[in-house]
DNA sequence: TGCCCAAATGACACCGCTACCATTTTTTGA
DNA sequence: TCAAAAAATGGTAGCGGTGTCATTTGGGCA
């Protein structure tokens, strides 16, 4: 007696095949390119594979086709929410497609990043999410060798490897602290910590808007190396006013290092934006809720992924997007921790 | 014709084989079972392999091998903390060791997780990572199906499907609110948003715990199923002071929920804890940033994904773990928004 | 009607690796 | 010392699809 197997499969294409009456490359044309049939066959191998259940085998398929359905996605940290939202993007848009995503985390080290590139590299991926700009040569010259469209998100600049999505972090930055300066201040500290490339670029960005206004003081700059959490966003602004009392604002690398100033500002008792006006950086859903609200430059994280995906497949389909670099921007979330100084 | 593609530098196992002198099939045990080898060839092969820089074909394996080395992780949320966290244990536990982590997302729908069960049924992973423990029973049955490992993560119960880690959250939710009955606290609201089963099951222990000190009334609980935010948090407790003004504490399914309650009570110059104690749950980075301090509800969201990791590659190698159901407990991280009540 | 070209279909080999079993070498023990 | 058992190694045959042709079929047009 036959022992059926309802789910694990033991349908081939073969047998999907001969139930249709065709041959097998036939009917495993059908599912590559369903319009090189004629609609007869189309449809008898449709219902045999129905009739039988066939799912097919993607280990065979990507073995013998030289391709995996696989878009391999790389990020430097699963903590930041940042890079979640990202994903949730990525997730959306693909999912119900298919390609599927798989993830690897490179913890913020080049080093990994050219190890999981390479991993990627021999599982022949069908596309390929980096994070950021900064890869070093050895990692170009693999991607360069993977024969699949790629997508850098996160930021965007000059010489794309292949294609872009992202936004200026420096004119973000650029943008949060003239708007600082516009409303009176003058004294505006940078809190800055992680200090990975998008973090470097927001300083720059920092840099330049207060240079351009004759405001630059290297005094009113606090950054560290280690990974940015609301805790160590209190502990910064205490060495900052230990080291420059005078400062009136400060233009922090991301909203965790906000949340942790206010924090620590409503422990000195220092008024908000009073004393120290407080601007963050990707505008996460509690800085509108905090007590003041706390001003944000908002970034369109979750877009970044889900267009990510789709410049992705569109080429992978044929139809490479024409731009192949696409900004999409920032806004100021101007709100009650930046009004305009009192003189 | 030539079928060879001039693929840049594509070492197969037979190169690695040759370099090392020794049988393809002998190549191929180094990388599954190294201490099947002698020494000699083990060390060739090993230098052989690295000197060309060998990447393993997955696919071939996995075509040759019939099973695949990928494990399957589905968790209902990519935005919510909690999950991440537990993400990163299973990323570093699983990182550098043989399986690949497959990720799927749920978004909260039974249907979902069915009919992802399904695909992954379909590609014979080598383990599986699912939330919770409200499965459907046709889920139950796929998975059942599955002839692997299976791990139930973020909470315990009984009928594990195959094993289980986590903690009760009845009884961290019960512990929470006797915190707050021990502090003095007697009006306590409950303060609920998303209400997914986990969520429920805080609502059984803060139930309870009121319960069982003749405390509980329906007029102290809010709840909504919309998804929890810093926003909501304050919306839900505005209203729920509006219903019942004479609350002297809540205990919130979360931690964002907390957060959100803190600003309202900043907004409303309610003091906590002096006219409002606050709990939460979960004990994310800034409850202890905040001011007063956020009392929560540590868990150990990591170690959850770490052991799950590890019970799965333990089972996966033939060590079964003793322990089918692993608890990780909880911690109440009492802090300043619930000290004890001043009489 | 006949010719030609494009569309539809099929034959065959092979992708890179491992299961299975056969064979050789080494170790063991009486 | 030598046979038997164990360990190490190798040969063969696919796993389940698809690339690359070659071949057949069908339709348009002079």
């Amino acid at each position: 007696m036959e022992r059926k197997q309802p789910l694990s499969g033991k349908v081939r294409l073969t047998e999907v095949a001969q139930l249709a009456g065709v041959s097998p490359i036939t009917a495993s044309r059908f599912f590559r390119n369903p319009n090189a049939l004629s609609a007869g066959k189309r449809e008898r191998v449709e219902s045999a594979a129905k009739e039988l259940g066939y799912v097919p085998n993607l280990a065979a398929r990507a073995l013998a086709s030289h391709r995996s359905e696989v878009i391999g996605v790389l990020i430097p940290s699963l903590t930041n929410n940042v890079f979640a939202d990202m994903l949730r993007g990525v997730y959306d848009a693909s999912d119900g497609g298919r390609y599927s995503v798989q993830l690897a985390n490179t913890r913020y080290s080049n080093f990994q990043e050219e190890r999981l590139l390479r991993i990627f590299h021999g599982q022949k991926p069908a596309g390929l999410i980096v994070t950021g700009i900064n890869q070093t040569p050895e990692s170009r010259a693999v991607m360069r060798n993977m024969n699949c469209p790629i997508v850098q998100v996160m930021e965007i600049g000059p010489e794309p490897i292949d294609m872009m999505v992202g936004f200026s972090h420096s004119d973000a930055a650029f943008a949060a602290v003239s708007h600082l300066i516009e409303r009176g201040y003058t004294r505006i500290g940078f809190v800055g910590a992680r200090m990975d490339p998008r973090g470097q670029r927001r300083f720059d960005g920092y840099r330049d808007a207060m240079k351009a206004a004759s405001l630059f003081n290297q005094r009113y700059v606090i950054t560290t190396l280690s990974p940015s959490t609301v805790p160590l966003g209190g502990i910064l602004l205490s060495d900052l006013v230990t080291k420059a009392p005078d400062i009136d604002a400060v233009f922090c690398i991301n909203d965790d290092i906000a949340l942790g100033v206010l924090f620590e500002c409503q422990r000195r008792q220092i008024a908000v934006p009073e004393q120290l006006a407080i601007v963050g950086f990707n505008d996460l859903e509690f800085m509108g809720s905090a007590v003041p609200s706390l001003t944000s430059v908002r970034t369109n994280r979750y877009e970044m992924g889900r267009k990510a995906i789709e410049m992705l497949t569109a080429a992978m389909d044929g139809h490479p997007p024409q731009e192949r670099v696409v900004d999409l921007g920032f806004e100021i979330m101007a709100r009650g921790s930046s009004l305009p100084r009192r003189t």
